[in-house]
DNA sequence: CCCGGTGGGTTGGAAGAACCAACCCACCCT
DNA sequence: AGGGTGGGTTGGTTCTTCCAACCCACCGGG
């Protein structure tokens, strides 16, 4: 990835784009923080999930929270950072309900409101946008790259 | 990833999860779609780019469009299914936005609204649910895992 | 006609990552 | 003492990536 376009995606990509890492993402916020059942929920072999589990824990994604000393035993917990990794959770699952599992969602979330909602109903997560609150479509969009060199088809001096 | 929990996160990210798969879709959103630019602008190895496009193709993510005969010279264009993976770009930006590069963002978009709305503005993307319009939260979510022998913490009969 | 350049790939081999089964250790319960 | 649980590590094989080089069709210029 030499001298490629720079990107947040990219970045964020870079920490959790590895195979198994968002999935280990879904199940500690799902509550699901133990090793044991990460590797069976996942399906991941356990010296993969290791390693992914180390990199997240650098990456301040998941924090390794002690739950018994003698015999040491630890969870892992999301951090906030890993928490606000839910919205793409949620948008990859919207797109796979949508687009692979439209007869039968393997899951379904329940939103329960804040503010005085009665009681709960479905969740279908939007993207809007946070200025006009409206959802986002892409003919609305239009990129301006910020990096030095780089117009939005490519390298401009190079 | 044998008899894991079925989860539509994880089947889109049999599709896209592969590296570099989302970012050919950030820059066939952004509108390069010709093979020789998203080598450069991704950094990819032209071999490894070549099967990830089968893939999307294949996926229906992407479509390859003859614009020449003679020599023959394709693009690849989003297809709808690919497009509306754009939320996922868009809160995998946000996320590297605010935890990666807060002080200076590799690019920014800018918004014009649709309904009569003024000027640009930047755009920030949030999540909302699309039923009380509310901005999701993660203690407002309750999970319901609808395949039979699955609890939200694992499978239960084993 | 020959030459270099562009677009879009394919090929071969070396290096790295994933996968799997087996193993290990500390502890707890009976 | 024996088995079970939690949380890993190890060794060896296979599957991918990566990289540089190559290939082919076509175009334009001299």
């Amino acid at each position: 990835m030499k001298d490629a376009r720079p990107c947040s995606i990219a970045d964020t990509l870079a920490l959790v784009g590895e195979k198994y890492s968002l999935l280990v993402l879904r199940e500690v916020s799902l509550g699901v923080t133990r090793f044991d059942q990460l590797v069976r929920n996942i399906g991941a072999p356990r010296d993969v999930l290791t390693t992914r589990l180390k990199r997240l824990v650098g990456a301040g994604i998941l924090e390794k929270v002690a739950y018994s000393e003698k015999p040491p035993r630890f969870e892992y917990r999301p951090t906030q950072a890993g928490l606000e990794l839910e919205p793409v959770l949620l948008t990859l699952m919207a797109w796979g309900d949508r687009h692979l599992n439209d007869d039968d969602r393997p899951m379904v979330l329940e939103h329960v409101g804040g503010h005085g909602s009665v009681g709960g109903h479905e969740l279908v997560p939007v993207v809007v946008c946070s200025e006009c609150r409206e959802e986002v479509r892409h003919d609305d969009l239009t990129a301006h790259p910020q990096a030095p060199g780089w117009t939005v088809t490519g390298p401009a001096v190079a």
